[in-house]
DNA sequence: CTTAATGTCTCTAGCAACTAGAGGTTCAAG
DNA sequence: CTTGAACCTCTAGTTGCTAGAGACATTAAG
């Protein structure tokens, strides 16, 4: 049986979110100890890998809790975990696309800086002026994350 | 005088954002009519319109703090705005990495699944288990917005 | 001139996904 | 037996907004 902070370890998640996952019902009660301590099993173990690797993929919590619940009845069809996982691969590349946009004007801004004076700073212009970013990044999107 | 649904539409930016951002100090009090709704001018409009684009661009409010006072003080040089400009960039490009391994590791689960039951879907199991991945994305990274 | 619809006001609370801190208890090592 | 690390619960804070309640302002139509 594992502590908190083994768990912690191990699974590189740290030892207040493991708590918050308990709490949002992520992750099973904890058994504890005598004194009260959360005590930790593999399939705790596995499924809070589980979690973290979902979250690295950039999955949300609550995509993550459809995933697990999935898992947890093998017997069904797999479409719906390919959905999830579809979804996310969209999101992924829309914010790609985004951020490869973001990447050619901020590099333009810095190599146009003449490195004068703010009254002629090519960075600030450009925040200022929509017209000056030769780029289009629609005034209607969203920041990029 | 605009009111704040006119600024709004004008900047695409929405009303409570506005407020928001007035609140934060982001910009300035507003002048009121007799009725005590805000009215702005072609200044507000101006300094909105360079915080949207900056969040287009994925700069954080702090930055933009930073950049705002920048530019109110057009004398000096501006290799501080240069600067939050590279440190912004040097996030993006670090998202793009991240992002691009993200989408290559989803193609892959997506493309792996056999369509069959959850027993043996690829995307579950792949996230259960950090060997079946064959990327390098290291589990000690954070996610990727 | 009145009425209705829309716009605006303030205020509070909520979202994701945690993180930080206070103040107290339990455990393991020496 | 003591010390110090690890653990407990609870509350509040983070970022950048968004939603809603209940009240006042403004505008367009009849």
């Amino acid at each position: 049986m594992l502590t908190i902070g083994k768990l912690s370890k191990t699974a590189g998640v740290k030892v207040p979110t493991i708590r918050y996952y308990e709490e949002i019902g992520l992750l099973p009660e904890a058994e504890r100890s005598a004194g009260n301590q959360r005590l930790y099993g593999t399939a705790t173990m596995d499924r809070l890998s589980f979690i973290r690797h979902a979250r690295d993929l950039g999955f949300t919590l609550e995509a993550i809790r459809d995933l697990l619940s999935l898992s947890d009845t093998p017997d069904q069809s797999c479409a719906a975990a390919d959905q999830i996982a579809k979804a996310q691969l969209v999101a992924v590349r829309d914010r790609l696309v985004r951020l490869r946009a973001l990447e050619v004007e901020l590099e333009r801004m810095i190599v146009q800086c003449a490195q004068g004076t703010i009254a002629d700073c090519r960075v600030i212009k450009v925040l200022g002026n929509h017209d000056l970013c030769s780029h289009e990044h629609n005034q209607k999107d969203q920041a990029v994350q």
